[in-house]
DNA sequence: GTCTATAAAGCGATAGAC
DNA sequence: GTCTATCGCTTTATAGAC
């Protein structure tokens, strides 16, 4: 059953709950979230959202996999390849700084979400293996344990752990958007000026990232 | 007026109800804190809350601008001195670990916080002027960028923006701590396995930082 | 599948005694 | 200052018509 949104677009309610669920949920935090707001924002019924989902939990676990399903598949993609360490390093940030300028708040609505609810981490780690099928975070650790161990035999980079590695590079590139409230603040920026910054940055990371791992 | 708490230490009611909204809003998150739930670890009656703070957005702003003091003045205070670059770094890393260790929640809390309540930017800013009176954020941008300057004319260090500087430094001082959910679960680590990571991290941080920087 | 109407519980907040 | 008791509203969730 179909219905036409304000869009002209015709997609069916369960579809149209989930992106409502998902925007409301961003803004306001699960917790604060009201599934009155939820379900005017899907044009539907407040009943309807729990006739499909059951309850606001639920409602929660379904939004919360749907975007870890955005987020690690990629990234971890990325990251396991076969690309050489320079040309993955690129591809990462590449990677990275894509989806999260078309989902600036995904980072900051898991952060949150895992900080209150530990008992999600089983759908991170299935939004992880999916997919591909391979990837999970440890694998990728121990591949990448291998190319740094060449690299640095071949005398190329500096020793550095494995785990520091995916942290750093994961740092670098996702904290700008978890905490782009924060900095905003302190730079002094506004939206656009904010902007300008993401844009600077993608040119300059890799650089940055690759001379830190020099010996 | 003073109380026997199960510490045996004497405190005041409104500062042992400060103590116990912190932890819990730092736990459930602000909108899922619970004043029953407040009021009961702090071993007082409900009302007493609202007696001193008049409603629950009171008491979250009391919270959270405790939190802002704790967190801010430390590293703008290093970020802002008259060290050397290379000292900074050191010093901002090691502060940086040093209070995070000390309150490993905070950057979560104040991150998600900032997500659902954008209002609390003035008790950011407030929080950074306080203390020695000086070093707000854009201050301490433009001294980075004049000790920046020097260096790369010195040809020690390749060029980059102050602010680059800054996000790329906090990034990695605080991104293993707000994300860390996220990271144990990728890294394969439980709470021992991450204190040591930590640990790890500490000591060489601040290497891979300066070798970023150089040209 | 989708709606209206309402139940049942939980919430923040206040009144008033001590 | 601190308590007990309770108000009034909001919230999630369900029942039942269509």
């Amino acid at each position: 059953m179909v219905e036409a949104n304000q869009n002209g677009t015709d997609r069916d309610a369960e579809e149209a709950i989930l992106e409502a669920a998902h925007e409301v949920f961003v803004r306001r935090g699960t917790a604060g979230a009201r599934m009155r707001e939820i379900a005017d924002a899907a044009g539907v019924n407040q009943a309807l959202l729990h006739y499909y989902f059951r309850s606001k939990e639920g409602l929660a676990r379904a939004v919360f996999g749907r975007a870890a399903r955005r987020l690690m598949p990629a990234v971890l993609r990325a990251l396991g390849s076969d690309l050489s360490l320079d040309e993955k390093v690129e591809r990462v940030i590449a990677t990275e700084m894509e989806v999260l300028g078309q989902h600036p708040y995904l980072p900051g609505y898991i952060l949150c979400e895992l900080a209150h609810h530990p008992e999600r981490a089983d759908q991170l780690v299935e939004a992880a293996l999916g997919e591909g099928g391979d990837a999970a975070g440890q694998a990728v650790v121990s591949l990448l344990g291998r190319q740094l161990e060449e690299a640095r035999e071949a005398g190329t980079i500096a020793p550095i752990d494995p785990r520091q590695f995916v942290v750093n590079l994961l740092a670098l590139a996702i904290f700008p958007f978890a905490a782009r409230p924060l900095l905003e603040i302190m730079l002094g920026l506004d939206e656009v000026g904010y902007g300008e910054f993401l844009e600077e940055r993608r040119q300059q990371l890799a650089g940055f990232f690759l001379r830190g791992l020099r010996s």
